[in-house]
DNA sequence: TAGTGGTCTAGACCACATG
DNA sequence: ATGTGGTCTAGACCACTAG
């Protein structure tokens, strides 16, 4: 049994994600939704203050309160520590196509040194369109066969601790824009040359080793990265 | 004029950042706080789930509500990363160009609503080609004077809580890729079009209002961002 | 059983935006 | 002047936990 309030922000919730209510329609007052479903204003308020702070509505003090125009990138994802970023790597599925030894070319791109494995492919979320394509370097003999990637669901970092024990003791992000080659371009269906966001990560483990390093290319407007960083507690 | 469930909000927040407050230790009971602040309820327990959201309590019905040991996730980032937000404010010197109020166009970018002055301007470190074009938007009523902004080496963030008291209590922020539009790429000696980093950061108060907005777009080759997560002890 | 937080009602006054 | 959302009061009943 939910709470009423709860009921009710699930009902414009679901009136906003099936476009019933479409960004800058205006939702009604207070007073007329204690009128409508018979409740108390608190009992109103306390759903529309869930859906505000999700963001889906927007309250304005002597105007009223309207659905919000969804942020331009669909794909805001919040991360913040380093558990998100596992997180990220398990929503948006990395999908491998090919794997070979790593070229001295990536090598030198991907800031790394050694015997690497390369796996090449796309990352998705739901949609159509891909979100980026990825490169990923795994130590040679921590490398797992193609096909083993493509059962995991999980990260394939979270496979090598599981797997080897190795344990991976710090993760290194760089971000940068950059314009697409050719090649990637096509197969993220954008025009050659376009902006794209690189996102490189080094995952480092007690030894100092680097024992896995991802690369992703995102096109603009697919993506953007979001984190909250919060004052200390001291 | 602060509301009275946020300034009870702010200094059971005060109680437990000294330390008065340890993580375990009980909070007052819902009627003992109404009692001693002579508030009603509904004051009191909104004062304790802005505490709750923020995560610095848990409740427990039956039971009474503590302190929370501060999250011990598996990972987590370095607390300096905060400070270094700041510090990265403070090496690339931001030169404002003019000011005037922040336009509707540029208020809906950047994701605010509400009276903000904008500063407009370059980031420059030691070399000589600027590394960004820098949109800096600031509540109305804490806008200093561009001439004041020159003066500043240090950053506008800190010179506000200087001077209005006003504490961030965390920072958003957003990367991705852009192209750059003809204006921005004629400032930064770059084509028309050619990619971008944006990077854009609000500054929020314990209040939840964005004081401060900064949106940079770094040219492709010039900025890289990197940041470093470790693994946290259990 | 006593006390906690969770939910809800029925009022009230206010600051603010709009016509 | 009217109506909006923001704040606040003073009650109430409930589910749950603990002694």
């Amino acid at each position: 049994m939910q709470p009423r309030y709860r009921q009710i922000a699930d009902e414009l919730r679901l009136l906003i994600a099936s476009g019933k209510l479409k960004p800058g329609d205006a939702l009604p007052t207070e007073m007329e939704m204690c009128e409508e479903k018979d409740i108390s204003r608190h009992t109103a308020r306390e759903a529309l203050r869930i859906l505000t702070e999700d963001g889906l509505i927007a309250r304005r003090r002597g105007v009223g309160t309207v659905v919000t125009t969804p942020p331009t990138p669909a794909f805001a994802q919040p991360i913040g520590d380093f558990e998100s970023i596992l997180q990220y790597a398990r929503d948006a599925v990395f999908i491998p196509e090919r794997t070979r030894p790593a070229s001295p070319a990536e090598l030198k791109r991907m800031g790394v040194d050694g015997p690497y494995m390369a796996y090449l492919g796309l990352r998705r979320a739901s949609g159509e369109a891909p979100l980026a394509v990825t490169t990923i370097l795994v130590l040679n003999h921590l490398a797992p066969a193609l096909e083993d990637v493509a059962e995991l669901n999980g990260s394939i970092s979270e496979w090598i601790e599981g797997e080897h024990g190795a344990a991976v003791a710090n993760v290194v992000q760089r971000m940068e824009a950059v314009a697409l080659g050719k090649t990637d371009a096509a197969r993220l269906g954008v025009p050659s040359g376009s902006p794209a966001l690189r996102t490189l990560r080094r995952y480092i483990d007690t030894a100092g080793r680097a024992i896995l390093v991802s690369e992703s290319l995102h096109p603009a407007g697919r993506f953007a990265y979001e984190m909250k960083l919060t004052r200390q507690r001291k």
